[in-house]
DNA sequence: GCCAAATAGTCAGCATACTGACGATTATTC
DNA sequence: GAATAATCGTCAGTATGCTGACTATTTGGC
């Protein structure tokens, strides 16, 4: 037949595109009763997880870049989940904590989240589960660099000597990254 | 630790999110001297395809909703690469058609394009890369009706009965899938 | 201590993606 | 055949996600 697609259906990048749309509206679903998205719940869960955190680690913590990050964070403030504010140390930096509410949201949106993630897998069986979760993490993982907002752990360090965090040690952050960008376009 | 975002960053939505973004900025890269998206691709692929096919069609066939569908094409008719006329049997309809240009940039990609997809794969062993985009089809097509956009390929039909198109036989496009729908938060 | 380089956050601009509403047109029902 | 339904494309509104440029601040070299 003239007009079977499935040669672009069946490729990876297409196919990766409409499990995204998917999880995505899954989630929407489950939480609609909170008026939340997937990343508005990340950020959220890694800023309850490390309070004071400042923008730039939070976008390591999810992987989104500064300019994404700066929007979400302004709408968590703006619905109160979050405070936002200046830095004690670097005042270039905006120190984030959860408030009581978003702590609470966290606590009683867990369910809907947790049924989302097995709600994305259900049609697989249990074996298959693993086996794809192992082979998404590494696929994830060894591309990370490709991505322009790569996540990167806080990498687990002697406590910190002097009280001062020991500055990240691994590539910069996003001068020299801009070489291997890759730019939307217009 | 405190800050430990594993359980975060080990959910399936959030991963499938990340190689979502890497796969988009591997196709960027590839593609860079086309100043093109996956989804416009996508769509002059499709249209490529079928020629005179309408937007709705489209939606179906590439899996986006109208209003999404209605951008993209307008940035290809922009580009000069299809061309938009009513439709002459339904003049509610846009007939999609591509352009000698459109053609063109479609040869000359493909290398790109198939580039790409084996770049996402890369990190995996060969009989792992089968298994993954078994699971991932699967995965898509079972959790299809979740989507707002379903993917609804035209189902085979003898040829055409007195010309005329049989009215699509599944589930109704818009208004009955409202309940399912999920929508995003203001 | 001063100045250049680096970094944090913001902004405008663009593309993807969806909802709900609308006008125009077509199909259906009576 | 006229009233009603449904459908097609579009629009405004919102959220995610990126680039490149900008300001404010901090850091590092001298």
């Amino acid at each position: 037949m003239a007009d079977d697609n499935s040669r672009l259906t069946d490729m990876p990048g297409h196919l990766i595109r409409r499990l995204q749309q998917i999880a995505f509206a899954l989630f929407l679903n489950e939480a609609k009763a909170f008026d939340f998205t997937p990343v508005q719940y990340a950020a959220l869960y890694a800023i309850n997880n490390d309070p004071g955190i400042d923008q730039t680690a939070l976008c390591n913590a999810v992987a989104l870049d500064r300019s994404t990050i700066g929007d979400v964070v302004g709408r968590l403030e703006k619905k109160r989940l979050i405070t936002r504010r200046s830095g004690a140390a670097d005042r270039r930096t905006k120190s984030l904590h959860a408030t009581a509410a978003g702590r609470r949201l966290l606590a009683h949106i867990d369910p809907a989240v947790a049924a989302t993630q097995r709600l994305i897998l259900a049609p697989l069986k249990p074996g298959e589960r693993t086996a794809f979760m192992r082979m998404l993490k590494h696929l994830v993982h060894l591309n990370n660099e490709h991505s322009r907002a790569p996540l990167r752990p806080k990498e687990s360090l002697p406590p910190s000597r002097s009280g001062r965090r020991a500055a990240r040690s691994d590539a910069p952050q996003t001068r020299d990254r801009r070489e291997l960008a890759v730019r939307a376009p217009r």
